[in-house]
DNA sequence: GTGGTCTAGACCACC
DNA sequence: GTGGTCTAGACCACG
């Protein structure tokens, strides 16, 4: 699993954590029993302090999305339920959403955009 | 002028005010003289505190691009250089990028996206 | 590093607080890499509030006169000229004109006023 | 009667004004029946709006300092117990005090300071 | 009505 | 412990 974080976004980085992990079992992109990467590593990773990520279990552990293993690791757990259709396509539109603002104070037109995200 | 705060992306609310004023003086929506909104209506209207308003209309003035006026308002400055083309594509790049990773954990496909940024 | 603060004179407290620590690098008092006092602490001691230290070093940071690292402290930056002698003169007019204004309110005469400079 | 008014200082202006006054009263230099300075002409005088004397008179007014006629002008009142020689030097020492720390943070001497004083 | 300053208390990340 | 951000509410001068 890839986390994208975003460190001047002035959100909590345990925050930002819990929440991609939420949305990738959420939707399926992590099942049960996967795997999630070492507090450790991942901290180094993404340069972040250890604390940092493991407030992000815990607080996933206590929300009932992960279980930790002492000495073994942490491990999706097996009750999330998965979004519909219609649920995760109202989660994407409002990151889709925000550029189009910067667009339009930028007075950029919309193939300019289109042209944009086609490189991606 | 609009708007658009993300109050959940955790990025410093007056932050987000003084980019986007400044996109917009620095693309031409913004220009020399014109009033922006005051600090009391506009913190009602984003919902937001009125010191976090001043704290971004406070910064921007610091940063020479606009002009307050206790008792009068806050203008918009007139030496703010306009951004060339290459630039703005530049600018816009970084918010277009973001939900393609948001993307990626919900598993939605290119045509998904697009489809709603068509709507917009 | 003291700091003399007159609570009741209406000056924004802040401001004080920046004037001095400018005054204070400026003549040499504070050197590249001293640190300054925390921000909690110094508030305690000066009976004043947190964000009002805060804004004060806030200031003093955008106008380059210190640096400061979340979670370490605040440190006098190195680039702030020396006064010179002359300027230091100027500088100190201002504050010792205004007691005589007082003064005459209070219909002193000028050997009491100098007695009680004496004394300090 | 003449005021000097610091704007700059932050403190509020219709207080520097009714303290001045009641210096003034206290001290003798102000006596029983004497005329204040109208409102308006005084505003113009200061270079400040005609409310912030209003309510500096009315201040003043209501602490007995002074009684308003309408129609004729504002007059010192008889009540206003004079200074003993003592508490005038108390009152003298802060704004004497204050430049001392000035000069501090500006490693001056002591003859510098006496010297700048000696000219006004 | 406008902006400017201050207080009191909260949560965040990092050390 | 450090600084950074935000909220809620207060008083100020000016208009």
């Amino acid at each position: 699993m890839r986390f994208l974080l975003n460190y001047r976004s002035g959100k909590a980085v345990y925050l930002q954590l819990v929440e991609q992990v939420k949305l990738a079992a959420a939707s399926g992109a992590l099942q049960h029993g996967d795997t999630l990467p070492g507090i450790r590593p991942l901290a180094e990773q993404l340069r972040v302090n250890r604390n940092t990520i493991a407030k992000a279990y815990s607080e996933l552990e206590s929300q009932g999305v992960i279980e930790t293993v002492a000495g073994k690791g942490c491990f999706v757990s097996g009750n999330v339920p998965l979004f519909k259709k219609d649920v995760r396509r109202k989660r994407l539109a409002k990151p889709v959403d925000e550029p189009l603002g910067h667009a339009q104070h930028l007075q950029s037109g919309k193939t300019e955009i289109l042209r944009i995200g086609e490189e991606r």
